[in-house]
DNA sequence: ATTATCTATAGATCTATAGATAATGC
DNA sequence: ATTATCTATAGATCTATAGATAATGC
């Protein structure tokens, strides 16, 4: 019954190799051959390939669905829990167990067998553009296109975020800032609030326990 | 002799199905048949298949690095210089006969053959980083890390670009604007600037014969 | 008995080559 | 003769299944 072990390393591995070469850029040998065992080992554990990627992405929205809620309840303005929201979910990218960051630029989710993750992809962008409409409505964000920050927030948190395999010039621990601050500056119709923005994400997060690690 | 028709059309729906299922996701049949010919036929115009990708990211790119050397000779601000090399190469991206948004984003570039895509990539994103950093340097951008901005580009350029296949709020010709003013207001130690900015770069586009197209 | 692995391999691709065929231009 | 296509297929994968084997726990 232990579950654990070979299960958690297949998915991490199978992460890792996804987000390198992409989906189909990775065979089941590359991923058995990464953990240790032999290519059909991997089918005790999954019934197919495609489960492999469906439970990381269903993993991953799961946290970020309630990131998502977490912002939403905070009794703050728009500003404030937009700005968590990108920055709590950015952090969590970082401390996954497996690197989240590389597969969802995967053009994958077009197949019929990850309709249901293109669904589930597609209401959380429908409630990113919907919190960025009350901060619209409410006369903090500019009357930016919600779409296309939704957009941006996709694109930046998968692009900002990826692994720097040559060059680090900044440590790990700074981009979720730097992507919540990038877009918030973009969008607030005064830009000078950030610094105060910022520091309400930040008392937020050091007040929270499950921060700390 | 005559080139063109059928050589131009692979590379056209390649260029779409490499875009919307990844390069390991599109098969040379499925090329073929958007093309009309018999899988086979296809390497009577190209080699390999890993040929028709460095083609259309060496075309792309060519045409990138030419308007980021038109943009640095520019008379004007790091700032203004910035906004119209963005707004020019987003436009590109629309205008060009095949769709250059999906395949960037593809982790396909690791793999050997693509390790000249991979060093001219490379290249143009040092470039980018060194016009922020004279920005920077200049007082007109805040002090951000030159790296995080050249991935957001990258980022904002692909995933903001991409086809909106169920969704269409915003009309084609805006999104190049929204991408450059998205980053600049970010960047800009003044971001009550932009407008200007984006007035200059707009008098320098419909100065320019060919971008009346 | 159950759990987790292995070897062997079926069956379905997928890229690329060989060689035939048809059409066009000298 | 050259250009561009076709049919047929080789050879190399790649996913997934079948069934054996070893180890652990009743």
């Amino acid at each position: 019954m232990e579950e654990g072990g070979t299960r958690q390393q297949i998915l991490v591995h199978a992460a890792r190799l996804f987000g390198r070469h992409g989906y189909h850029g990775t065979t089941t040998r590359e991923i058995a051959d990464a953990v240790g065992i032999r290519q059909p080992s991997l089918f005790y554990h999954f019934a197919a390939k495609h489960v492999i990627l469906s439970e990381l992405v269903d993993a991953d929205l799961a946290q970020t669905f309630g990131r998502l809620q977490e912002a939403r309840e905070l009794e703050a303005t728009w500003a404030e829990r937009f700005h968590y929201f990108l920055t709590i979910s950015s952090h969590d990218y970082l401390t996954l167990p497996y690197d989240a960051r590389g597969y969802y630029s995967d053009a994958v989710f077009t197949e019929p067998e990850f309709e249901s993750q293109r669904r589930e992809i597609e209401r959380f962008h429908d409630e990113v553009r919907t919190l960025v409409q009350h901060g619209i409505l409410a006369a903090e964000f500019m009357d930016v296109d919600p779409e296309f920050v939704q957009r941006a927030i996709t694109g930046l948190q998968f692009e900002g975020m990826r692994e720097r395999e040559t060059n680090a010039s900044a440590p790990v621990a700074d981009r979720p800032l730097q992507v919540s601050d990038f877009i918030l500056r973009a969008v607030l119709v005064d830009p000078f609030r950030l610094d105060d923005v910022r520091d309400a994400t930040r008392d937020r997060l050091s007040a929270v326990v499950t921060f700390s690690a």
